[in-house]
DNA sequence: TTGTACGCGTTATCAG
DNA sequence: CTGATAACGCGTACAA
């Protein structure tokens, strides 16, 4: 709060009118004699007067403020997000209030009591790589807090969602790599409860199984903490690259996952895509500049935050509950680069 | 703000006391009986009670938020300081609002009046590329807001500001060029006016000087959009690249700008470091990872944010006004790898 | 057309 | 030890 704000009370001394009378001359009420109005305005312009969002807020019972909970700001795919949230939110007159969880499951609980006691009017969340238990968010939404999930979601919670087509972006994906002569494809993903995991393992299974390669489980691996720590995922691609049969490419299904896919083989100089292929979730602005250039599936990001708020704004300012909720499920896209195309690997060869 | 959020009243009527022994009781207060106390805890623990925050806002004409100002937080050298000042805010009770500018200096003031509407009880601030005016900070600074700089600053503004050293950034970066053979070195820098833009070319021109190198101003590029269009970047890249004399190395002073000459390259197909030579400030997590491996200028951005939200909460908490400003300056590190060692030009070409 | 009184949730002050 | 009251800034019935 700033030293001297200044507030209705002082317009109304200074000008001896009472609060009322300041208060309906600044909201340009029409019992409110033009000459009033004239004289009360101009000196709150002077003075530089804005209405006290405190003191409102406790008068709604609104703050005008929308919670967001994602794992990472430092994610592409979740900055984008925040920034369609952001496009839409401030044009409605809403504030965001950003909380990371980490992929931690405690963080996510501390933050979202964090959030919920700031009074947040609505919450827009994906849930971390940790979660398994919805209950703090069920929770909540008993309470009547207006939630709209988007990416990672809470299945058996009846609220607004949007997702990106996890099945159809994997199945394309895997499909590509297989259109490309490999047949030995894992996969490295999210915490194996994820939302998100599910139905990009099914497209994935879904597309070895359309074209008659069987799915090898030794083949499939999971980052419970969606590979945050590098760690994490150096020992499930030590697996991999340990078996007996060593993959040819990997599908890896998330941005963070991703990089760290490509970290570990510049580490363990294992060229790509000459000695396996890799094709990865990502909406990272930086894929065509790496080595080599990265064959992504892209998520409408921007769009999904756009839609979240909309809803989410749909439902905070719904007259009477809502009773039937959208889920709405965006196209992902496949980006075909370098990383993935056996092409390259025999021009590299040669 | 929840549907039924319980408050002191209700359980004041629901136990038969009044709101001033619950509330009493619920601050653990010397003159409430032990029996009493227990009662109240319980059935407030029971149902849950917290505190409404706006209403304490209110009361105590403080937020515990503070504002966060800028431009992308989809740049990681952003997205790790906010990192670094949620790491302290958070512990000392206070919230983050952010707000990005996408490099505007319109977006600037536009959030500045939405933060400081919402009641924040201080702002970090990294400004904009485009900001040349600090009035509008200098108003609120004035007004009493208390305003810590970091990154970016507004030097007549007196107030607390971390920075990194620029200036021995980008001579330790220059001068790494130059020991590797090159001497027609461009530099490709955000708006001119920027505080940081000052430093590092200062850096830049000392360097060459020192290592007898004249310095030709043609060879000088400014991004007043701080790179953040490409167009704006391209354009400034084609000026330099259509030099009688083309420059034999880029450095480029920001994250944005950094990743823009690679894609500019990439594009037009000229080969680093085989054919021009790149350094950059950057703290993209990917940097290893591209192609080449890119040299670059890393800032302490999680101590800098780490810093500054602790010289804002000195200023927020201060009892009487601080007259003493510290302008703190961190070390800024060069990581040298391929995109600016000239063995790997012959290497390469062999 | 303008003013008075009240309430949003909380704590501080003053009374008892 | 507990209760009543005022105040934070605002908007709005209700009164004049």
């Amino acid at each position: 709060m700033r030293f001297d704000a200044i507030t209705i009370k002082d317009i109304a001394n200074a000008l001896g009118f009472s609060k009322s009378t300041v208060s309906r001359a600044l909201r340009d009420s029409h019992e409110i004699s033009p000459e009033t109005k004239k004289l009360i305005s101009a000196y709150a312009e002077e003075h530089n007067y804005r209405p006290n969002p405190i003191a409102l807020s406790l008068k709604e019972k609104r703050s005008r403020s929308i919670g967001i909970v994602v794992c990472e700001i430092a994610n592409s795919f979740f900055s984008q997000v925040i920034n369609g949230i952001e496009s839409i939110a401030y044009d409605c007159g809403y504030n965001a209030i950003i909380s990371q969880t980490h992929e931690s499951f405690e963080r996510e609980i501390v933050g979202l009591n964090y959030l919920s006691s700031r009074s947040v009017d609505g919450l827009l969340i994906s849930v971390s790589a940790e979660t398994t238990s919805f209950s703090h968010l069920k929770s909540l939404h008993n309470k009547g807090l207006p939630i709209v999930f988007f990416d990672r979601v809470a299945s058996d919670i009846k609220t607004h969602k949007v997702t990106v087509d996890n099945f159809t972006g994997s199945y394309d994906a895997t499909t590509h790599l297989i259109e490309n002569g490999f047949t030995r494809i894992a996969s490295i993903s999210l915490s194996q409860h994820s939302s998100i995991t599910q139905g990009r393992l099914n497209g994935y299974k879904k597309a070895l199984t359309d074209h008659y390669i069987p799915i090898d489980e030794s083949l499939i691996r999971y980052c419970a903490h969606g590979g945050l720590f590098y760690e994490e995922l150096e020992k499930e691609m030590n697996v991999l690259l340990n078996l007996k049969q060593r993959p040819q490419a990997i599908f890896a299904s998330s941005d963070k996952i991703t990089m760290g896919v490509l970290r570990y083989f510049k580490s363990t100089g294992i060229r790509v895509p000459n000695d396996i292929a890799v094709v990865g979730f990502s909406n990272s602005e930086t894929t065509d500049l790496l080595q080599p250039a990265l064959t992504v599936v892209r998520q409408p990001a921007f769009e999904m935050g756009k839609i979240a708020t909309e809803m989410l704004i749909n439902l905070m300012e719904a007259k009477r509950a809502v009773k039937v909720f959208e889920n709405r499920v965006l196209p992902a896209e496949l980006v075909v680069r370098d990383s993935s195309v056996k092409q390259m690997i025999e021009l590299l060869n040669n």
